[in-house]
DNA sequence: CCGTATCCAAGAAGATACTG
DNA sequence: CAGTATCTTCTTGGATACGG
């Protein structure tokens, strides 16, 4: 049984649905290899809010992309880095956002060509 | 003045909201090197609505990433294929689409560690 | 065959305030 | 510093029906 992603039933849609939100693909990207605390992700990650980052790093550790390390300490002290199947992930997400930074002119281009009629 | 798509204020950000929905990368996929008509498309994609379907068909083809074709012939004959900016965004996508299939075992092994506790 | 329009439900995401 | 809780707003996406 193969897993394919055009299959509405199959498990690799959800897996799809995890990177396909607002934010995913930032945080790994940010994080490909290092390692940052929660503060210094948020800061990174311009425009994220405290609830949005928490949300989805709990969800990214729960399928484990991430690994978070909670130092048992005042104040609170936790890192977050990839775990191996994250690594593995990160430097495809890695592509994409450079895909958008690299073609950021071509879409606007294509965009100006609609407008314009 | 360098894209960056942790900036909140760069284009880029925007970019990145273009892939991350439900179904641009897989409408992507199936395109890659390949011309589809609108019901294969659909076929293809399980699961999609037609709505969803032509919807983020016009929207990536307002960013020039897919190239749509009408022939003005009855019934109605619509082809899609990926422009010259979408094949450049394809494989990248493909990327994510095939690591959704090989790891997903992965990550469910992740899910049940998880609720196994 | 392909597309549009409308309505509706569910979830995403921001703002804010509060705790160990 | 890190995280939770709650509330509200907005968007997404599905169902359905209709039109060229």
């Amino acid at each position: 049984m193969e897993p394919d992603v055009f299959d509405p039933n199959c498990g690799s849609r959800e897996v799809l649905g995890l990177i396909a939100d607002k934010w995913s693909a930032l945080i790994l990207y940010a994080l490909q290899d290092r390692t940052l605390r929660h503060a210094e992700l948020r800061r990174t990650v311009g425009g994220i809010s405290q609830k949005m980052l928490t949300q989805t790093l709990r969800t990214l550790e729960a399928d484990g992309i991430v690994h978070r390390v909670a130092l048992p300490v005042v104040p609170p002290h936790v890192e977050y880095s990839l775990t191996p199947l994250g690594a593995s992930l990160s430097p495809v997400l890695a592509e994409v956002c450079r895909w958008a930074e690299v073609h950021l002119p071509g879409v606007h281009a294509a965009r100006e060509r609609r407008t314009e009629r």
